[in-house]
DNA sequence: CGTTTTCTGCACCGATCGTTTCACTATAGC
DNA sequence: GCTATAGTGAAACGATCGGTGCAGAAAACG
């Protein structure tokens, strides 16, 4: 064998997640990676093979580390009504406390949906899949309740999440109304313990 | 005076229009314009400056003619329960019966919530003026309703509407199932007639 | 009709895009 | 230490980007 990679790749794909995170897919540069990664173009692509390639590596942390950390809750045994208001806590505090500036505001895989996924099948499964995980999750904690009423529920909570991280980079109070809008919705839903 | 100008100025906006619409203002080359409003460039350039004023004049055009006739109904005197419906029932029916590969699946605003209106003031602010419209429009049907519970149900119905556009590209379906959910919502707020 | 003003088509600008090539360097295995 | 293998850096690739310069064509006005 050869020489040995000197860089961290899980540390370069999280710097370039970042930069997709903030800017998108289309309006990354090869020299903004570079820069954001400190690794040169040559090694990115023998690593990540394409733009493409370290975009899906980059997709697949985010959902790893950023997106399913915040469901799990919602997946544990007997979740409910407090996971549902953490869950909605969580986003708020980072919709709160991220500075305007900062690339981790909103969420990637939403602003894929109304970017990439149109007209980019791989990517639109991916951004579909992120939906029905974010459903399942929810549902997940109106187990016992009603089918048709908790569908309804799930939906309109997933419609509160998603526009909140939509509108996140654009009016950061409407979007944390959004967000306690939920957390009223699961209080209402929810008889007081 | 000398020559005048040989196209028709709002065909030639409306045909760009739905090319911002299709890939959004970075997606959207100087030569897919030119071929789509059949105008050359150096015409476009000397009718509105730049491409950012084409595309100025484009999303002054969307709000004209697509998203105000939608919100009309809703400013009406007296709508309430049933103008509410009428607007989502609008929604769903252009989210079902639009092909596919139509450049005018979802909504050029909230694909530029996700897009230019991160790092771009102006985009933002036209952006923002667009939910705030909505807001108000989905709020003038609840007159009468207590201010905070209008409030509430104005959030998770504009929510409802911006995310269901924000899926119209991504799964069809769902998109019309959020539709559906906020119909049901809204017949469940108001006493049956 | 002649002049003046404006619009239009073509070619081209420098910059930047994603990607590739290649020489060089470093290291693992013998 | 030698050699085979693989990672790295810099430079350059053709393509495309938004934007311009200019010459010619067309029409309004005297």
């Amino acid at each position: 064998m050869g020489r040995l990679q000197t860089f961290d790749s899980t540390a370069v794909v999280q710097s370039a997640r970042d930069v997709f995170w903030d800017v998108g897919f289309d309006g990354a540069s090869l020299a903004d990676l570079e820069s954001a990664t400190g690794v040169n173009r040559s090694s990115l692509y023998h690593a990540f093979g394409s733009k493409r390639g370290l975009f899906d590596a980059a997709v697949t942390d985010y959902l790893d580390t950023v997106i399913r950390p915040r469901l799990r809750g919602l997946l544990a045994d007997g979740a409910g009504r407090d996971a549902l208001i953490a869950y909605f806590d969580g986003l708020s505090h980072a919709v709160a406390t991220l500075p305007d500036d900062s690339p981790r505001r909103g969420c990637l895989l939403v602003n894929a949906a109304a970017g990439l996924a149109a007209h980019d099948e791989p990517a639109r499964a991916v951004v579909d899949a992120y939906r029905a995980e974010l459903s399942a999750a929810l549902s997940h904690a109106f187990a016992g309740v009603d089918e048709a009423a908790a569908q309804e529920r799930v939906r309109t909570l997933a419609s509160l999440s998603m526009s909140a991280m939509l509108l996140a980079r654009v009016n950061r109070d409407e979007s944390l109304a959004l967000l306690s809008t939920a957390v009223l919705q699961v209080r209402a839903w929810f008889p007081t313990s």
